[in-house]
DNA sequence: GGTTATTGATTACAGGTGTAATCTTTACTG
DNA sequence: CAGTAAAGATTACACCTGTAATCAATAACC
């Protein structure tokens, strides 16, 4: 049951998890660069916190809110489905494909070589 | 503007990318594990042919239908969207989710070595 | 050739999403 | 203290999606 955050707000989840709490004009103020009303913010504000993956404590007339999920937990869930969904879970594949199709630059595939020799030394199995 | 396919349209994808030209009823009889009604499937592969992925040919008063786009393509289309939406664009962030997460087996670190020896000496620059 | 069964086309309908506008409450301002 | 402005709550509305049921056309059977 993976947690269920909308396209559209990703983008006020990934402004949360910068920085937090923010009230919901810090939250519009950051995100010009989608050029949505200040309404539309609000909205998703909303919905996030009927979601459960937004919350906030009240301050005079406004609210702070906060990220409830963790960053890393949603990128995993995330992740997952996507390979599945996607990918039928066939991790090979996916991994051929961001490798081969994307210009991997030396210091993503140096990074990328270290991620693999770290996972080597630690995992004996 | 990526190819718009939806979750369950993908299921319907996939059996016609394994094998095509098919029926409806054909396809209908691939998607036993999905347990959908036939009507739904039909409903699905009308959508998808309104959205130009699948095309057909008639045969009497049924249609042969097969897809319209490649799966690889569609593949790294919907990687490329998933690698933006998901974690903007950084690409070594996603990576580092997948080794990290996964367990990934043996086999299947051996694989990506693989790639990565392939690309690397593949690509001079 | 008329009836039937099947296939594709059209219609249905609720819930989610993008994108707001309007309503309501309440903290501040004069 | 009355009025205003700002914040959150509620409502709006069209399009997409999941999930079908019904309608219409036609190939096949008797």
């Amino acid at each position: 049951m993976s947690i269920r955050v909308s396209e559209a707000e990703k983008n006020v989840m990934d402004i949360l998890w910068q920085e937090s709490p923010l009230t919901s004009t810090e939250v519009v103020e950051r995100l010009q660069t989608q050029d949505w009303s200040e309404k539309t913010v609000k909205t998703f504000l909303n919905r996030l916190v009927k979601k459960g993956v937004v919350t906030f404590q009240k301050d005079g007339r406004r609210y702070l809110y906060s990220p409830a999920i963790e960053r890393d937990e949603f990128l995993a869930d995330e992740s997952e489905s996507f390979l599945d969904k996607v990918f039928k879970g066939n991790i090979k594949e996916l991994l051929a494909t961001f490798v081969d199709n994307k210009q991997l630059s030396k210091d993503e595939l140096d990074y990328l070589k270290g991620l693999l020799a770290d996972k080597e030394s630690k995992d004996v199995k």
